[in-house]
Formats: structure tokens, sequence, C-alpha cells
DNA sequence: TTATAAAATTGTAATCATTACAAACTTGAA
DNA sequence: TTCAAGTTTGTAATGATTACAATTTTATAA
């Protein structure tokens, strides 16, 4: 809780109620929740928490850069308290999102390279798709998303 | 029209009339656009296509692999006929999306590397965001998305 | 402490991309 | 020519996100 408003502070995010217990939520959880999940692990210790909140709060928290917001699943937003470079994984048939960690160099790429030096780079997102360990699939059989 | 059936062919794609104008389409404009810049660039010459005939084409060309389907914008999906590995880069501001090269090092992380082994890797996205050329930024002044 | 303005929260309604679905149409093989 | 499978179409439903205005909370200063 206090350690929990330390963190928001440090990225000039004010506290209330609400803030601290999503920012709690997604240090605690790091599952890459969506707005659905936080709203329902939330809203029965804040019965007045309202969704239209929590779609605020995670944007303060992404334009303020204390969460990353993470677009690999068309379906919804997700959201992830864990801000240092990773990639995340995402598998067709179970949908678990599962970080993986990237060579330095692989990142360092975006910033080094002349290619790029016309560009103003802020985010980079790297989402890789496919099976995870438990759902393996052979070539043939290709249904799911 | 022959040369784009040819290569729907290659895909194992049954050509008609709607798919090779929407495949025709994505190889002569590289812009990755949306369902409804689709729709609206072809219904002249084709009136009675439908919406949903472009969404079911699209996600046939996806799931065969002769299209890519790009989720750096939250809006909505977009579509790229160049199904080579390359990134992404969205400028925050006139929201173009520039096709960027990667080193091959880079792509062959995923599928040497030992740490994802157990994965069954079929598809690797990689989205930047930040300012274009153009549309530079101070540090200060955030707002737009 | 009280008054007041600014900031944050809430609930409802609107938006809009995407999907579901069933009817109509095309195609190609028997 | 017939028939079944595959395609296309239009309409309706879904559902995540956003807009917005009213209410509540917080911070500040008299």
């Amino acid at each position: 809780m206090e350690y929990t408003k330390e963190y928001l502070a440090e990225f000039g995010i004010k506290p209330s109620i609400q803030r601290i217990a999503v920012m709690k939520y997604l240090l605690n959880h790091k599952t890459h929740p969506n707005v659905d999940e936080i709203y329902m692990a939330l809203h029965s210790t804040i019965p007045t928490l309202s969704k239209t909140t929590i779609y605020n709060t995670l944007s303060l928290f992404v334009e303020s850069g204390a969460v990353s917001s993470i677009n690999i699943d068309k379906r919804n937003i997700r959201y992830d308290a864990d801000i240092k470079p990773h990639a995340h994984f995402r598998c067709k048939n179970c949908h678990i999102i599962i970080d993986l960690p990237v060579p330095n160099v692989c990142h360092e790429v975006f910033s080094i390279s002349d290619i790029y030096k016309d560009l103003q780079i802020q985010d980079v997102e790297i989402s890789l798709t496919g099976y995870c360990q438990h759902c393996q699939k052979d070539e043939l059989s290709e249904t799911e998303e």
C-alpha cells in the first residue's frame, strides 16, 4: 500500500484508492490482465468501482510510463506492470501470454542503427504467436485462433 | 490479373473476382491498409462487393500465409502483402506506418535460442511507435495518440 | 474551519470494428 | 442438367472502448 503509493509517485501519479488498487493488482499479477479481469478482481473490495475508472487509470499509467499496454490479443488490450524490455508469446490455443527475454543486442538495434535515425522511437513491442508447450500441434490440423 | 491468380494459387487459395481484387490491391498498395480502405477502393469497380467478403477474404489470406495482419493500430487491423520478416513503425501523430528492416540476427534469435525451444513459434511481430521524421516532438508536449 | 476550484470518479449512452448467421448466388463435378 | 459444396452478400448482434455530464473527492487559501 505504502509501497505502491511511492511507486506511483515515481511516475508522477497522484494516489487514490482506485489507482493504488489497480497498480497493486498489476504488480501482484504479472499475467497481463485485461480491463475486465482487473475489474472483476477489484469490484468486490471496492464496490463502487467503475469500469470507466479502470480505463482512465490504465490510460494514465501507460501515458506516465508506469505500465505498458500489450496489443498481442486482438480482442482486448492487456496491461503489464513489467516495463523492462521483453517480448511476449501468445498461445493460439489456450491464449496464455508468456514473458520472454530478448537479448539486449536485439533491442539495441532500434536505438543504434542508422536506418532508424530519423525516427523518434518511444516504444518497442515484440509479439510472438504460436502454440505453447502444452498445446503443441502437428502442422496438419489448423483451426483455432 | 493472371499473375495475382497464380500468386493466390501458390498459397492454395482458389481465385474469385473478389479475392483477386483484394489481393491485387494489397500487392499494389503497400501502405498497410485496413478493411475500410480496401472496401472504399474496390466497391466502385465491384459495386456488389460486401464488407463481410473483405473480412472473410482477409482472414483466409492470413490463415493461408499469403498476407500478414498487423496489430500496431489499436483502432483496426491492418494488412500487409509483404510477408518477408520486417518491422513496423507507427507515428503517433500522423499515424503513418513505415516498413523497417530488421537484422537477421534479431529474427534468428527466436528460432535458435534455447529459451524458446518449448514453444512452437509461428509469427513474430515487431512494432515500434513514436514520432516520424515530419512529426518530431520535443519531450515536453505530449498529447496525442 | 469554510469556501471554492480543480481533479477524479462514476454511470449511462454512443461508437465502431468485427463477427455471426442465414439467404442467395456461383462453380464444378457427376 | 442437376446437385452439392463453396462463396458472397446483407443484416443483425457483439463487445471493447470512448464520450460525456453529473457527482464526489481532494487540495488550497481565506
